[in-house]
DNA sequence: TTCGAGATGCGACTGATTTGCAACTGAATC
DNA sequence: GATTCAGTTGCAAATCAGTCGCATCTCGAA
C-alpha cells in the first residue's frame, strides 16, 4: 500500500489557513509536491520537484518548511535504515500509522497496516501512561525475493 | 527498565573472538564501554568515554567501530526523536528488543518490552514474507508528568 | 621472531542541515 | 486600492555528523 491518495488535494493547505499559518508561493510549490508524492522524498528530491513549480524555491526553504509541517503533526520523518547516507525521508501523515520496512539488499522499501500496531500502540499509552504524538516503527531485514 | 545489565562483562569481546574479528586496545576500550553503558551514547560521548580508557582512541575508529558493530547486529542505531540534534544514539543489543519513547517536552527517554512488540514483527514476518534483522520502534510524545 | 592483512590516527573532505541578515511579501487594516 | 509590519525568503557562510585516503602501526598466525 504504497502512500495510498486518501487525501483530497489542497488538503494540505487547507490544513495551513485553518490553522492560521501563512501561505506563501513556496510553501504552496513545497506542500504540492508533498501532497502529490508517491514515494517518500528527502529534503533534495523535495527541492528539485519544488522548485519544477517555483524556481525560487530555495533548500533553506525546504527545510524550515519541513520543520514546520513537523511541528504541526502533518508530516513523518524516517530514516528508512539510512540505505542512502545520512538523510531522511518524509511522507505526509494519512489518518492511519504504517510500519517500514527496507529490504538490506534490493533496497526495496515496503509499507504495512497492522491492527497489532494500533494495539501495541494503545499498550504504551496505557501501560506507561504516555500520551504519544508520533510514532516510527522502521524494519530492516530481507523481502521475500532477496530471502531465497 | 534502563539498560538491564544482563549481559557478563566482556561478552562483546567474546563475541569478537568467536567470530574472528581482530581485537585491538582501541576496540577493547570502545566495548568496554558500550558494554557498561547505562545509558543511549551518542559517538561523541562513546569517544570521550573511550579516550578515558585508552587516550589513543580516535573519532574515526569510533565511527569504524560502531559500523562493524552494527554490521555484526551487536548493537542498535537510534535516533530517539532527534531531541538532541541530529545524530545516532548506539545501545547494546541484548536477547528482547524494545520499543523507546522519548519526551518532547522534558527530553525522558523510556524504554519498554512487549509481547504485542514481539507478536507484530512475528506477523510482519508471516504475512509480508520479509525476513527481519533490525527493528526499531520509536515513539514521541509526553510522559506521564508532563501530560498534566 | 617474522610478517602481512587489517586497523589506526590524522587531516581533509563530504553531505545534511542550520543560521544570520538584509530584502521581500502576505494578509490584515484602513 | 494603498499602507504596514510581522513573518518569510534567498543567499552565503557556518555548523554538525560522518567518511575517506594514506602513511604508519600492530595484532596474531605461523
Ligand atoms: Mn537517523
Ligand atoms: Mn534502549
Ligand atoms: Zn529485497
Ligand atoms: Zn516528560
Amino acid at each position: 500500500m504504497p502512500l495510498p491518495q486518501t487525501e483530497m488535494p489542497g488538503r494540505l493547505q487547507a490544513l495551513f489557513s485553518e490553522r492560521g499559518i501563512r501561505m506563501t508561493q513556496q510553501r504552496r510549490a513545497i506542500l504540492q509536491v508533498m501532497e502529490t508524492a508517491t514515494k517518500h522524498l528527502d529534503a533534495a528530491h523535495l527541492l528539485r520537484k519544488a522548485k519544477r513549480l517555483d524556481p525560487s524555491v530555495d533548500r533553506s526553504t525546504v527545510y524550515r518548511t519541513l520543520q514546520l509541517l513537523k511541528r504541526h503533526g502533518l508530516i513523518d520523518e524516517l530514516d528508512l535504515m539510512h540505505i542512502h547516507g545520512e538523510g531522511h525521508y518524509y511522507e505526509r501523515k494519512l489518518n492511519r500509522d504504517h510500519i517500514h520496512m527496507a529490504c538490506l539488499r534490493c533496497g526495496k522499501i515496503m509499507e504495512f497496516v497492522s491492527d497489532i500496531f494500533d494495539k501495541l500502540k494503545g499498550q504504551v499509552e496505557k501501560d506507561c501512561r504516555f500520551r504519544i504524538v508520533v510514532s516510527r516503527l522502521e524494519i530492516g531485514g530481507y523481502c521475500a525475493s532477496c530471502s531465497k
